[in-house]
DNA sequence: TAGTCCATGTAAGATGTTACATGATTCA
DNA sequence: TGAATCATGTAACATCTTACATGGACTA
């Protein structure tokens, strides 16, 4: 059984970077400090723990890089665990507190899709999110509609706001939806 | 002096809200369960120690409600204090940093525009948005277009959702400054 | 050789999650 | 009177933030 119930979203980004490429500590701060993955903290103290708690769990393996003169540095693999469990957590049903909550998290399992799993887990999970999203939207215009009058002007198009991104996430996983027909196509 | 950071997004959440009315925490409860204000934690682990660190810091106050029968119940509100708090939490300067990793917080700060600030207030806040996303969003689009080529389609995507992402709250800041301005000439 | 970057770590503190618990009140 | 809902709380646990610390290696 696996250990924990690993609920992080730090965790997973890293052990899908790894899954990229080998990397250490250091080199995840950089990638998360000079990427648009900024949206993860580059502190040490979230990290490095982090790193270890894995590595604890058996889903990653750390060993001491040897290029070079060179600094001592940990150079950090997936395991067969870790890629199971990534794949087990990127597999797991869309369901609409995943919407309205952890939108972040839903990116970031669909960004390592191509790596992980195949063609076909990519197009359902596009199509589970559309559907999530068919669903919910209606819901924030309906509650719109009948609130919208005794609303604050700043609340009220902050709420608007939230909307047109659900809106915007919608076209666009048709947009995404298309971009993955058309490559299967071309295999 | 203000005792402690005060960090929390919730926190300054169940500020505003008090903030419109007198609340309890099962009120709050049912507020970010009932609405789309859905972001937020609806669990009494998170908001009754919320409140509780409000009160010692002096934020709001609670009484005891004595209104019907009635079952026992504690309605805050906030004091002077709370009132500059968030004031003061609404009026920071927007820093890149803030559109990076906290543009839920920049919304939270700007749905209570209109009840705790005013209309100048709304449009500053609204400018400064958007000139923070006028600086971004063009970075976003340069690492896309120097990395797309050796991206996995799902990873490019994912990028591609972001940067959808904040060109709608760039279109959107447009509609909201508008509206700004057209409300001030409606009075 | 002095400063900067590489590379990893730890400690204190705050916050949030999950799960459990408790009683009172309303309603069927 | 039994079930559902109101209303508040606590305990254990994990995680993250902030700040500090260390030492080796490169470079001017």
């Amino acid at each position: 059984m696996v250990e924990k119930n690993l609920n992080s979203t730090l965790a997973f980004a890293l052990l899908g970077l790894i899954g990229d490429e080998a990397r250490s500590g250091y080199d995840l701060r950089k990638f998360f400090s000079s990427t648009p993955m900024t949206s993860f903290s580059d502190s040490p103290g979230a990290i490095y723990p982090a790193l270890r708690r894995l590595e604890r769990s058996g889903l990653i393996r750390g060993e001491a890089d040897s290029r070079r003169g060179s600094r001592r540095r940990t150079l950090f693999r997936l395991t067969a665990r870790g890629r199971a469990e990534f794949r087990r957590w990127q597999g797991q049903p869309i369901v609409r507190d995943d919407v309205v909550r952890r939108v972040d998290e839903l990116m970031l399992r669909f960004a390592f899709m191509d790596q992980f799993a195949g063609r076909t887990s990519g197009l359902k999970f596009l199509k589970a999110f559309q559907n999530e999203l068919a669903t919910y939207i209606p819901d924030l215009r309906i509650y719109l509609r009948s609130n919208r009058a005794h609303m604050p002007l700043s609340g009220r198009l902050a709420l608007e706001s939230g909307i047109l991104g659900y809106e915007t996430l919608y076209r666009w996983t048709k947009v995404a939806i298309a971009a993955y027909r058309s490559k299967g196509e071309n295999r």
